[in-house]
DNA sequence: CTGCAAAGTTGCAGTGAGTGCATCTTTTTC
DNA sequence: GAAAAAGATGCACTCACTGCAACTTTGCAG
């Protein structure tokens, strides 16, 4: 037995760790504001030192955002596991969909009170923002495998950004409406980029 | 009679001030990295006291960007002032390329000197992205006026998304290949966005 | 169970970012 | 030529973040 598939008690705890501190970031920031809160805060309120919290994160900001470092992987490996008849732009759609029906599912609830908080604070959306590039990336990348062209031509790089447009546009009336749910919302942004954004909805 | 109507001396030398200062990051920034270059290294290339520094910029981030807080309102202006046979996207279009027109030939050296500053550092990327998103704000309003749709629909908050998606995806080419002069690689982009993305140029 | 190694946690000290306040200097205005 | 307005500066302070050196917990044999 080389190693037992499962984890053992130490990455447990680190799991523990991790998220008590990024909750804890989350609910004293939607307090009091990002300034108003400090690591020692943060670190107390989650019950461990100052200067574990930066073992685990680079600083306030990311703990908040706590950004799922696979996320991007998962896309990539999504556009080119699609059925070969689909365009390379309904490819990267249904990986989109199936990628935000797990996010959701995953983590409803700590989802949208991250939202409410990256909304109150620039700061935070600009490394949201960032992040999202990050992914982009890759998915420019599996953009560019699946139709046979450089990762550097404007065709890949343009719909990898130009999906994600259409996903922070969904995302931004999602959060603010909240009355369509964020599936179809996505589908109604990404049918409009599809129609090539010639005329606003003649209705 | 020393009531010029024009910019005084106290403008003046405050401008002067704030470009020494951008240029001073910039420079240093390149030559030792954003975590190898103090405030008090960018004071002192622009002999002023570090406590003057955080006068101009809150930080050594926004004296290497020195955003224009005006571009925005200029787009915004843009999109609306062109002729009524438009449609949004082609005045959007028209819009960004007569501003790309203006930047390119007010500042050219030293926006490529910026750019290659950001390339190498996320956290500055960061924050050019979310003074796209700034822009890209006036730039939905301009649009929403113009169709006569509020700012919170899909229409003017996507086209002004994918736009900028666009922009960045042409500025990328720029700045990585150098070869096309950034009007047509912003004009190719903007072309196949047009064309809906379904597919890769057939070339 | 016992001891050892690996990994995680903590305290400490130090650099540097960024801010509020009082003071001084320069420009503008009357 | 002052008084007033605005900028520049120094000072003191808080907090972010890092390297280093213990110290503690967990994992793994023997």
């Amino acid at each position: 037995m080389t190693k037992a598939a499962g984890e053992g008690l130490r990455d447990r705890k680190k799991r523990q760790t991790r998220e008590a501190l990024s909750r804890a970031a989350v609910d004293l920031v939607a307090e009091h504001g990002l300034d108003g809160v400090t690591v020692e805060d943060i670190s107390a309120a989650a019950d461990v030192s100052p200067r574990t919290f930066f073992n685990y994160f680079t600083g306030k900001e990311e703990a908040v955002l706590a950004p799922d470092p696979e996320m991007g992987a998962r896309l990539r490996a999504g556009v080119l596991a699609q059925p070969a008849r689909l365009s390379a732009a309904e490819a990267v759609r249904e990986a989109l969909l199936a990628e935000v029906g797990v996010e959701l599912n995953e983590d409803r609830t700590s989802w949208t009170r991250r939202m409410s908080v990256v909304q109150q604070h620039p700061v935070l959306l600009a490394r949201v923002l960032a992040g999202g590039e990050q992914v982009e990336r890759e998915v420019v990348a599996g953009i560019a495998e699946r139709v046979g062209l450089p990762v550097d031509a404007t065709y890949p790089m343009l719909l990898a950004a130009a999906t994600g447009a259409a996903f922070r546009v969904a995302v931004a009336r999602w959060s603010a409406t909240g009355s369509a749910p964020l599936p179809t919302l996505l589908v109604e942004a990404l049918d409009l980029l599809a129609a090539g954004l010639a005329n606003p909805p003649q209705s």
